[in-house]
DNA sequence: ACCTGAACACCGTTCAAGT
DNA sequence: ACCTGAACACCGTTCAAGT
């Protein structure tokens, strides 16, 4: 999930020339701290360090950024940009068979966390929801949300799920992926089961079981 | 979930007599770290003011914590063991119910994180698992899973949930009562549900899912 | 318009020194 | 054995000043 980024490094330097203005500071930025948060988690993303990596002074990154939970908050929506379209490509691949869709977006969600467990980490806890400071932040929650309910809802289309209130079952898939995601990225997975396991077979697992049910038959 | 932290701050401070020879401060300053988490946030944990709420100098807590790191690990130690004390009394009530147990234990365990949401998050994700580093903290975690597992385990002896392995059925009931949790709360449920819900019946709603599935039926 | 340099208050951590 | 005081390197943030 580094797409484009190698790309948006390259705008940045062929810009300025001499070692003012530099660009698009903004993104070489919130490029930088999603290196950081990878590569040393994140207590690593620390504005003076970002700001060294994007080679400007400490006090650069407040033309850009009101505060630190800013550049946070940035960088937990690139993720979850990054995220939906990783969701919108596994969809993409089961068109027409709605209910292997469905499927595909879980192991997928799990596949994302593992592959970038810090980033994920930053995505759901980088700030506070309450009176809603990040619009566009926001609006990437609401994408990753629309994608399961609109899986949910072609299911439905297709009798291949129950009839009921869409955003409900919607908040149960999304509920037992997110939940296996945040247990896997924080080692749970094992201590329960025992032994480690791929993220594909986890989602399989997990899912399938949210599908038919833990009661008998 | 403050149970005890009043009595412990009593014992502390009982002791010293003069303003030397704390008595617990390795008590103390756990409770004081759990006290600014919830208060603040998790940001607002710091050595040194937890130092300060416990009236010893800077440099004290390192005589009981070889690094920050370690303070943390043991307030999220003390939250699972309160979430597993949490769980027990919620499945206590329902001794001969097996599947009305299972469904206690979810809702409690949503409605502890939705209580204590700073600690929650902390809890889960203050520190890398990888090579275990807090064995005591490792086995807190192990208690809230075995909470669940028998739980499972006793269902499946009333033909109650299906066969199967437990281990398995236990990390999908884990996975979307924790995911209930976390996206509670990061204020992700009304984003989804369209409208705010209490803990009980989200729980409820989520978790009946598991049980009769996604599918038709 | 965009960035730098210096400054302030605060942190994690260490260490010699106190009781 | 347990704690303090002072120190170091680092952080978030601000602000006057530079181009």
């Amino acid at each position: 999930v580094i797409e484009g980024a190698k790309a948006r490094r390259r705008a940045v330097r062929s810009k300025p020339r001499g070692r003012y203005h530099h660009g698009d500071l903004r993104r070489a930025l919130i490029d930088a701290a999603r290196l950081l948060v990878e590569r040393e988690g994140r207590q690593a993303l620390t504005l003076r360090a970002a700001a060294r990596m994007a080679g400007v002074s400490q006090a650069a990154p407040y033309r850009h950024f009101p505060d630190k939970d800013a550049l946070l908050a940035a960088v937990a929506e690139d993720g979850l940009r990054a995220l939906a379209a990783w969701l919108r490509e596994a969809a993409a691949r089961h068109e027409d068979e709605p209910l292997v869709r469905l499927q595909a977006l879980g192991v997928a969600y799990v596949r994302f966390a593992v592959t970038n467990t810090a980033h994920f980490r930053v995505m759901f806890t980088a700030v506070a929801a309450e009176p809603d400071p990040y619009p566009s932040l926001s609006e990437a929650y609401d994408e990753v949300a629309g994608l399961l309910l609109e899986a949910i809802v072609a299911c439905q289309r297709g009798a291949l799920v129950r009839d009921g209130k869409p955003r409900e079952l919607a908040l149960a898939a999304w509920s037992i992926v997110h939940g296996l995601a945040d247990l896997a990225v924080g080692g749970q997975v094992p201590r329960m089961l025992g032994e480690e396991r791929e993220p594909e077979a986890l989602s399989k697992l997990v899912t399938s079981r949210l599908l038919t049910g833990l009661a008998p038959r």
